[in-house]
RNA sequence: GGGCGGCUAGCUCAGCUGGUCAGAGCGCCUGGUUUACACCCAGGAGGUCGGGGGUUCGAACCCCUCGCCGCCCACCA
């Protein structure tokens, strides 16, 4: 006997375990099975689950579990990324809040040995957390980022590169956070809006014939300027060009020079430039051939190269001490306050400095001309499109990725420097040396790169680095490329594009033929949810509390496209509550005995009743299938809920009962067979959704060979589809529907046992309700069925599903409700009929429309009119009663 | 500055390629304890589909425009 209610909490871990022992993660061997692969988006090793990971992840368990049973050899690959910036800085916080010392103070060997034991400590935590919400991942196939076989891919990957000049090393700006030291790539970049000032300083002419006037919202850079520009065409400045002026508080005398990017329209017309600090000013810099002059050390402190005063000073001391000395030179000419963009660290959220320094770059420009075309071609298909424009647009415009960071936790560089600097780009210590000795002529102590490679250089490889490129592995043979990636729309950039592009370029293929989407989920006021905005929710917490099935149906019917995803306790508590639903619509069944004999055809049965339910079950399977198959997760979770809740539970289970409680064992065996028969095809399609509490009730409802999340996929046949059934039980269900919102508008009590009067009927549809007249009883609370045309004084009429009724129950009911709900259905009737024949009426749509919509509007006057007669016949009788 | 998405019942949202599309869940109101389920059952109220214009025989759905809300990219010396 099954308990009360399924009990989640004891239930889940349980079958999770079951699942796991049995193997049925890892994909089938059969060499004839279709390869369906997902890998996942790898989360960051010390991360735990949010919302937005329970989205992403239920969604691809969805997914592969639909798969599975559909006989696919289903892989989804696990694993995590070691998230460079992200774990070092956790790791540095926590040395930090200890007490202990900085990482450059204990050295690289020993903090890295420290992130790796983080890492041990901490790194299984979301996996776990994974495993809660059911994630049917093949554990046996889980990766790491900085494995030792994905490392040796990237090394493979950077010296192929470099070897087709795809990545080189070059001096130029980059993005630089003084926090965490390091470059970090225009991705990380993000611009926060500030309230700052414009300071207008004077520049005196060095001849002494006056000033030129440029404003900043930087001062502190203008102990680094080269020139000032005016535009060529500036005819207050013409004169001046050429000529120089004296920088204040350094002394130096720099050019004014002509150039287009000083734009007459704004400010002065005259602009400073600090080619060193300045992303524009660097290209003025470079067209003139200015001095490129460095004033920051690398946490963005005043250097040598800047006056003396200055030395050691943070930059925004610094700036303060400019504008100051400005102020007492008099040189200072204005100040506005103005709201502005200021770029930041992703990560650290401290301001990025533009800042000179030697990188490696890879080239994107020509990675990302065949992944354009890929998409272009349908290669890989965006799910939804419109993101395919999100994707075009930043990869036609890209621009070089600059892939070093000078932190420690991560893909050490892969070169090696001599003693004069030349380097030599290797797989290995031993092929460097190999190829310095070459060069020298003899062995010369190499010095291997200090820096790491960016995180997403090693994601980029993820879709064939996970299934053991660059050997030839039967994994990668089968399941490359993988089917369909799922994935946020927020890492389109970092991570999509990236693994489109290197997995183009290595192995000739598009990584997944599929990118779906999905949403983002955000906080109330809209905003992402983030750590250290303090806005998330921890979906572990609601899996406590209404179970992962719940979380996973609420995230599934949510998944709709193109929309933020707010969730509600309210809206997981319907879910949770649909499981109950189901679980005692299977306490139901057993209680009755349902179970599927050996040799059960369901197109067998007999009863109109049970080839209706069939035919919906065919209906739905379908539907189901098909939204799967296309991404549309919230179609088929709508669908299953409509069909388990509103047809099944509510009226086929209903309609079974009589049966069951009856003496005629042929109807009551069919009947056991056709409930316990679609009750199991319920479990498998609701599987993929809500798997904890399916896989329970296949174990607990009949004896089963197999697991749930090895069962087949139910594949119905559309022949056992019967129209006529349908529509005959549709007159039942109406009758009954009908019937019941009369009774209750006019206040029948429910005592009452009126007979139910049908009045016209098709053959067919009368022969559905005598066949059902005992459901008819007991669902509406009439005494008996009576076909007769004249239903009597004191009954009430009303029309369902192409049959009509009246119910005497004139003796019962308040006589004025009647005549309000005569009238109200007499008011929505006769809008109808002017709505319909207004229609009609109008030649154009007589000519235009087509046909069937045209006689469609006639079929529906016609209805409209004769039930509009009959109503007014009704309330003709009322009026004369009274 | 460029682009994308949204604005549908009190709340959260479905409504794909124009013709029962005006819907669901929650909330609310009314009535229900006969043995699947009160995490339940039955019934009900509630919206001129952001404003305006246009195309069409016909528009929540297509076009234009305006207004909010949110996001992305670029940039503001």
């Amino acid at each position: 006997m099954l308990a009360k209610a399924f009990e989640s909490a004891t239930a889940e871990p349980r079958l999770y375990q079951l699942w796991e022992e049995s193997g049925a993660f890892a994909p089938s061997s059969d060499p004839a099975a279709r390869p369906f692969s997902i890998v996942i988006p790898p989360p960051n090793v010390t991360g735990s689950l949010h919302i937005g990971h329970a989205l992403n992840n239920t969604l691809q368990d969805v997914l592969i579990r639909f798969q599975r049973m559909r006989g696919a050899a289903a892989l989804w690959l696990p694993g995590m990324d070691h998230a460079g910036i992200a774990t070092q800085m956790v790791v540095e916080r926590q040395l930090a809040a200890a007490g202990n010392m900085g990482r450059r103070d204990m050295g690289r060997e020993a903090f890295v040995e420290r992130v790796w034991a983080w890492k041990a400590e901490s790194g299984g935590a979301i996996s776990r957390q994974l495993r809660r919400l059911g994630a049917s991942c093949d554990w046996s196939r889980e990766r790491f980022t900085l494995d030792e076989g994905l490392s040796r891919a990237v090394r493979k990957v950077f010296v192929a590169l470099h070897r087709e000049k795809l990545i080189y090393r070059d001096k130029r700006l980059v993005n630089w956070d003084p926090q965490m030291q390091t470059a970090i790539s225009d991705l990380e970049v993000e611009q926060r809006e500030i309230n700052g000032h414009y300071w207008h300083f004077a520049y005196p002419l060095e001849d002494g014939s006056g000033e030129i006037v440029v404003a900043t919202t930087r001062p502190e850079t203008m102990l680094a300027d080269t020139a000032v520009a005016v535009h060529p065409g500036d005819e207050r400045y013409k004169h001046l060009i050429g000529k120089c002026v004296r920088l204040p508080i350094v002394g130096r005398p720099i050019p004014i020079i002509a150039d287009d990017y000083a734009d007459p329209e704004k400010g002065s017309g005259a602009v400073k430039i600090t080619p060193a600090h300045d992303f524009n000013d660097f290209k003025v810099g470079q067209r003139h051939r200015l001095p490129m002059i460095n004033i920051l050390d690398p946490q963005a402190r005043l250097n040598e190269n800047a006056p003396a005063a200055f030395r050691g000073l943070d930059r925004f001391e610094a700036r303060k001490k400019v504008v100051a000395e400005f102020e007492a030179l008099g040189l200072l000419r204005g100040v506005e306050a103005v709201r502005h963009a200021v770029p930041h660290g992703d990560r650290s959220g401290t301001v990025v400095e533009p800042y000179l320094t030697d990188q490696w770059y890879v080239d994107a420009k020509v990675l990302a001309a065949p992944a354009i075309k890929a998409v272009e071609d349908g290669r890989t298909v965006f799910e939804p499109r419109h993101w395919e424009k999100t994707y075009f647009e930043w990869m036609r415009n890209i621009e070089p990725w600059c892939v070093s960071r000078q932190l420690w936790w991560g893909h050490r560089i892969p070169a090696w420097y001599g003693p004069d600097g030349k380097f030599f780009v290797a797989e290995t210590a031993e092929e460097a040396a190999r190829a310095a000795r070459e060069h020298y002529g003899r062995d010369e102590a190499l010095r291997q790169d200090e820096d790491v490679l960016d995180t997403w250089f090693s994601s980029a490889l993820w879709p064939f680095s996970t299934l053991g490129w660059p050997e030839k592995t039967s994994d990668l043979e089968r399941f490359y490329p993988t089917h369909t990636l799922i994935t946020g729309f927020d890492i389109i950039f970092f991570w999509v594009a990236r693994m489109m592009m290197m997995g183009l370029h290595f192995t000739g293929e598009t990584p997944f033929q599929r990118v779906y989407i999905n949403a983002l989920i955000r906080d109330a006021e809209g905003a992402k949810m983030s750590k250290s905005k303090g806005n998330v929710m921890d979906p572990l917490e609601l899996v406590d509390r209404y179970g992962a099935d719940a979380l996973r149906f609420t995230l599934t019917a949510m998944s709709g496209q193109a929309r933020d995803i707010r969730l509600s306790n309210a809206r997981i508590e319907g879910y949770r509550n649909f499981g109950t639903k189901l679980w005692n619509a299977a306490r139901f069944c057993e209680m009755n005995g349902c179970v599927i004999p050996a040799d059960f055809d369901p197109s067998a049965a007999r009863q109109r009743v049970n080839r209706w339910i069939l035919s919906e079950t065919v209906k739905t399977a379908a539907k189901v299938t098909e939204a799967l198959e296309a991404c549309a997760f919230d179609d088929a979770a709508a669908a299953l809920y409509r069909f388990v809740w509103n047809l099944y539970c509510d009226w086929y289970l209903e309609f079974c009962k009589p049966v069951l409680q009856g003496t005629d064992e042929c109807l009551k065996s069919e009947t056991r067979a056709m409930a316990a028969y679609v009750l199991e095809t319920i479990l498998k399609l609701l599987h993929p959704v809500a798997p904890f509490i399916t896989e329970e009730l296949w174990r607990e409802t009949g004896e089963r060979s197999g697991l749930l999340i090895s069962a087949e996929w139910p594949d119905l046949p559309r022949e056992w589809i019967d129209e006529n059934a349908s529509d005959e039980m549709a007159s039942v269900v109406g009758a009954i529907a009908v019937g019941r919102a009369v009774r209750s508008e006019l206040n029948v009590p429910l005592s009452a046992r009126p007979p139910l009067i049908v009045t016209d009927a098709e053959p067919e549809r009368a022969e559905a309700l005598r066949a059902n007249e005992a459901v008819i009883r007991q669902m509406l609370r009439v005494s008996e069925l009576i076909f007769d045309h004249e239903a009597g004084g004191g009954a009430i009429p009303y029309v369902a599903d192409g049959a009509a009724f009246a119910l005497p129950v004139a003796d019962f009911i308040d006589l004025s409700a009647e005549g309000a709900r005569l009238r109200k259905e007499l008011a929505a009737r006769g809008d109808e009929i002017a709505r319909t024949s207004k229609k009609l009426a109008n030649s154009d749509f007589l000519s235009r429309a087509p046909e069937e919509v045209v006689e469609e509007n006639r079929e529906r006057l016609a209805e409209a009119e004769s039930v509009k007669a009959r109503l007014e016949a009704a309330l003709a009788r009322l009026e004369a009663i009274r």
